[in-house]
DNA sequence: TGCCAGGCCCTCTTTAGGGCCTT
C-alpha cells in the first residue's frame, strides 16, 4: 500500500499568478489505494476583483469570495491538510504555480510548498493517445467517469481528476502486473519519452522484463 | 481599448511555429 496522494484543483481569477492573478477556491481530495479517503474545499478571499468572464466561467462571484475566509487562512489549512503527501493535478503546471505563489505569501517556511506534482494530463497523453482530447471533461467522458458536480468548481474538478487518477493507476497496474501504482511511478511515466512507456516503466521498476 | 502565461508536444522540426490545457 502506497501513501496517500493529494489531488488538487484551484479556481482563480486568471491564468498567471505572475500577472497578479489569485486563487478564489481550492479543493484537495486525498486518495489512497484507489479510493477517496478525505476531502478539503474552501472559497477564499484574496481581496481581488473577479471579472465577469471568470464569474460566468466558474460560477464564483465577487459576493461569494467577499464572504469567504482570508486566502492566507485557507491556504494554511490546505497546506496542513496536504501535509507531506505528493500532489496530482490536471495540467499540474497551472495548479503548481498557484500552489507555490499562494503559499509563498505565508512566508518562506510554509509547509507542503515544494511537494512534488504529477500531472493527469501528461499521463493521459502517454497512456491514452487515442482519446479525442485531453481536457479533464473530455477524458471523463472518454472513460465514462462518474459526474461529480458543476464543472469548473474546485471540488467537482478535483473529484473528477481523482477518478481519472484511479483509472490511470488501475491501467498501470493491470498493464504491468503491479499491486499499486505509486506517485514516483506516475512521475516516471509522465517524464518518459513518447512510444517508450514500457521501457520507462521497466527502468523505474528495475525489472528486466514485464509482461505488456 | 486591448491585451496579458507557461510548459509540453507535434511536425510540413531542431537556427521554429503553433496547438493544447489550465482560469
Amino acid at each position: 500500500m502506497t501513501g496517500p496522494i493529494a489531488v488538487i484543483d484551484f479556481e482563480t481569477t486568471g491564468l498567471s499568478p505572475a500577472q497578479g492573478d489569485r486563487a478564489t477556491e481550492v479543493a484537495v481530495v486525498l486518495v489512497q489505494g484507489g479510493r477517496v479517503v478525505d476531502r478539503f474545499q474552501s472559497l477564499m478571499n484574496a481581496g481581488v476583483r473577479i471579472s465577469s468572464f471568470i464569474e460566468s466561467f466558474t460560477g464564483i462571484s465577487n459576493a461569494m469570495v467577499a464572504a469567504a475566509p482570508p486566502a492566507a487562512q485557507v491556504m494554511a489549512e490546505a497546506a496542513r491538510f496536504v501535509g507531506s503527501a505528493p500532489l496530482v493535478a490536471h495540467n499540474a503546471g497551472f495548479d503548481r504555480r498557484f500552489w507555490q505563489a499562494e503559499l509563498a505569501r505565508l512566508g518562506p517556511d510554509a509547509p507542503a510548498a515544494h511537494n512534488p506534482f504529477a500531472c493527469t494530463m501528461l499521463l493521459s497523453r502517454r497512456l491514452y493517445p487515442q482519446a479525442p482530447g485531453h481536457k479533464l471533461g473530455t477524458l471523463a467522458a472518454f472513460h465514462a467517469l462518474p459526474a461529480a458536480g458543476r464543472a469548473h468548481r474546485a471540488l467537482a474538478d478535483a473529484e473528477v481528476a481523482a477518478a481519472l487518477l484511479a483509472r490511470i493507476q488501475a491501467d498501470l497496474c493491470s498493464r504491468f502486473g503491479l499491486a499499486a501504482a505509486s506517485h514516483s511511478l506516475l512521475m516516471a511515466v509522465q517524464a518518459c519519452q513518447r512510444h517508450a512507456l514500457d521501457a520507462a516503466v521497466r527502468r523505474h521498476l528495475g525489472t528486466p522484463s514485464v509482461a505488456a
